[in-house]
Order: structure tokens, then sequence, then C-alpha cells
DNA sequence: CAACTATTCAAGCGATTCATTGAACTACTC
DNA sequence: GAGTAGTTCAATGAATCGCTTGAATAGTTG
């Protein structure tokens, strides 16, 4: 057999990326990354986590090339390096999903109880979004929504949502999407217009994987609604 | 914000894959588990570690859900809980190769010099099987090929080929296939047959890339040839 | 039943690695 | 030169690592 060190060695390498992302905090800032690029100081208000600590983590990734860095100013943007990290992170969380027994269990504790919450599907929407007759709303921070979008998506930041109720045309179903599977905004969307008397549902997973799944984006900004 | 403590906790739920994934014996496990499934004693062999040690991995990757198990008789046989996880294993082994400075060269100590033997890629070869004029090797263990192989492919595992020679027709293209991308078999099958004077190119990756492309593969175990 | 095989388990090993902190340092802007 | 953003350093205790050894367990075979 050939050199086993080697072998070792070689294996040990891509184990490399397997320790970059075996921490939760690290996968925070994969997810975070993951809607676009961010600095480190936004970073660390995300994870409310120091600077410092942020910044070695940040450290540990760049090491295991998952993230490249731009310099604009005095200010320092991570963004993923490829998009194959995103599909390495959206292949984890599926594994993790699917077979971590404890993971249903974790989702309940920071989500709540979602079984009352309509859902549609990535393919649903798309073809819902053909015919016309879906308002859909990006819920997550504006700097995201800039960053880009599903195409037609109205920007409605989470803290927004109950005071823009006016502006949804009325008769057409609502649709709330944000960062991933995991992420509140998008179900506590759904439970502020559910509680108005809006039939609202929520988009299965994100725009991460809207993106990836090459559905149509945008990255056009809209002039503000009067 | 929501319950840091319940997210926080989320996340590290997901980094339990990550953790399964963070150590270069388990890489190598499932590396091999992605060709099919394996005894604990032949993976321990086939890692040349002791098989309690081997144990202990496979109890690792088991908690974290990346596997799952088989009884017959008094043995067990382990595979890889889903296609998810052949693709994360894909996808994290990408990453270390565009990104990781390092992988490179440890690439080169174990593989030796690469540079020098044709390659072909996975859409080229299956053109080429299309229209015939190729015979392709599977020069893996012969328990491999018959757990799957590329629909076509001789089974003529990696210490025959020097002996087998004359069951090649003569004027076709040679093309030799093993585990993946950084499986030393197709090479070594490569220069042997360059030395006797054959025409031979390897397959850029292996049979799981292959199986994962959905590109034509065949579970018949043909009867001995002469 | 006893002998045997395959695998797991428990305990222990030294060594490494971990996340985190505050303070010092670098780089850039105004 | 003052201020801001980020990195680096040293140091902390705690946790975890991979691996070994030897005993325990489950299933098979004679």
């Amino acid at each position: 057999m050939a050199d086993r060190a080697a072998k070792d060695a070689l294996y040990d390498g891509f184990a490399v990326v397997g320790r970059a992302v075996a921490s939760g905090r690290r996968a925070e800032i994969i997810d975070l990354l993951a809607q676009g690029e961010r600095s480190v100081e936004e970073i660390a208000g995300e994870l409310a986590q120091s600077v410092a600590n942020t910044s070695q983590h940040l450290q540990h990734l760049l090491r295991a090339g998952l993230v490249v860095t731009r310099r604009d100013g005095n200010r320092i943007y991570y963004s993923l390096s490829s998009k194959r990290v995103s599909e390495l992170w959206a292949a984890m969380r599926d594994v993790a999903a699917a077979h971590v027994a404890e993971l249903e269990r974790l989702a309940h504790a920071y989500l709540g109880d979602r079984t009352q919450l309509d859902t549609i599907d990535r393919d649903q929407l798309a073809k819902r979004l053909k015919s016309g007759d879906v308002v859909v709303l990006d819920v997550r921070p504006s700097a995201e929504y800039d960053a880009g979008h599903i195409a037609g998506a109205l920007s409605v930041p989470i803290a927004e949502v109950g005071k823009r109720l006016r502006e949804l045309p009325e008769g057409k179903q609502v649709v709330a999407y944000c960062r991933g599977p995991y992420c509140v905004y998008a179900d506590e969307a759904v439970r502020v217009l559910r509680k108005r008397g809006i039939r609202a549902a929520r988009l299965e997973d994100g725009y991460p994987e809207w993106e990836a799944a090459r559905l149509p984006v945008s990255r056009e900004i809209p002039s503000a609604v009067s």
C-alpha cells in the first residue's frame, strides 16, 4: 500500500474544513454570511459576542478558506469564499435535521411551535409568482434585501410588518420569507399577519436556497414607497 | 431578540455534524463508505487502525447520524445514512481543495506527480461511452464493483491490471476509474498501462460522483471471463 | 452447553485544542 | 493627532482529542 502517513495527512487536510464548521458560533457566522457580506462589528452584534472573540472565529474560518475579506476604508467585510461553502452549510444543516435526534427538540425550543403556520415550498411559490396572485414579503433587514432578493418581493423588515399592513393589496395571499429554514423572522411575520386576520404563509426555506435553486432573483432596490 | 441561549443551542446542534467530520480518520471512513457498506473489520483494515479505535470513530459518526448499521450474522455493516452525507463529503472535499493552500502539497505527497497522466471528465466519458469507442476499467476491489459501477465498465482490480492486458480490445482508448478524485488506484493503473505502451486516461473523479451525477450505472455482475 | 468471532464498552493516557477575555498593536479616516 | 475598526497576543481553565488496553456482550457454530 502507498504511504499511510501521506494518506492520513491528506485526509487530515480535508478535516481542516470540518473543524472550521465544528463550532456553533462559526456555523452561525456562515449562516449569516450566506445572506451577503458583513463587517466584523456587524457579525459580532448579530452573534452577541465580543468583537475580539468574533474576530478569532473569523480568523479560524479564514485559515480554513471558507471566507474571504475585502477592505473598505477602515472596515473589513467578510463573505463566503464560494457558492460551494453555502452548499456545504446546506448539506450540513440537512444532515443534522434528518439524523440528529436532538435537533428537532432544539429547533422547537428556539422557534416555538411552527405546526400551526402555513408553509409553501420553493417550487409552489415560483409557480404562483408567475401567475401573479401572491404578494411576497422579504422580512430580513433591508441591507440583506438590497444584496439580493426574490424577484418581485417587497422589503418589509420584520419590525415594520405590523405598521405597513395597508400596503398589502387585498385578496392576494401573502408569503413571507427570510434567511433560511431556521430563521425566526418569517414565522414572526406570519403570526403578526394572522393576528390581524390576514392569511399568510411562510416560505419553507430562505433566500440563499432560492438563489441556489436558480429561481428568479433581483438586485434592484425600488425607490421608497411614498 | 429571541432567546439567545436557544439559538446558540440550535447551532451547536448543527455543529455536531461538523465535529463528526472534523477528523481525518472519520473523513477516510466516509470516503470509504461512499463506495458501499463495510464491516467494522474491513474498515479497520483499510484505515490500518485497531478495531477498537475504528469502532469508536464509527460510534461517533453514528451518534451524529452520518451512518447507519445493519447486522448480518455476527457482523455489523456500516453505510452512509443518506445521499446527502455523500454530498456533504463532496462539498467538504471541494472546499478544501479550492481554498486550503496546504492541500495541494498534501495531495502531491500522497499521489505523486499526476500532471503527466491524461484525464477525462465525467461528461466526456459519458459521451464516448455512448459512441462505444472506449474501454472503461473499474480498478477498485471487486466487492465495490459488485455494489455498483459505471454501466459497461469491466472489473479489473488494480492488482490484476498488469496480468490481464490481453483482455483489452486493441484500438480502443482505455479509461480507468476508482473511488474518487483522491484515490490512487486509477493513477496506478494508468501508469502500468502506459508502461506497456497502452494509451490510457484516468477519470477525474470516481464512482460516487458518477452516480451522483445520475449518469448510467449498473449493478450487474458479469459471469467470469473465461 | 462451551468455544469462537465480531463488535462494543469502560477506563485511562498524555496531548492537544477549545472558547473566551482584556490589553496591546496595526491600519485607516477625518 | 484623535478616533474608529479590526487583529493579535498572552493567558486562562476547561474540555476534548485520538488512541490503547482489557473486559463485556451478542450472535454463531460445533
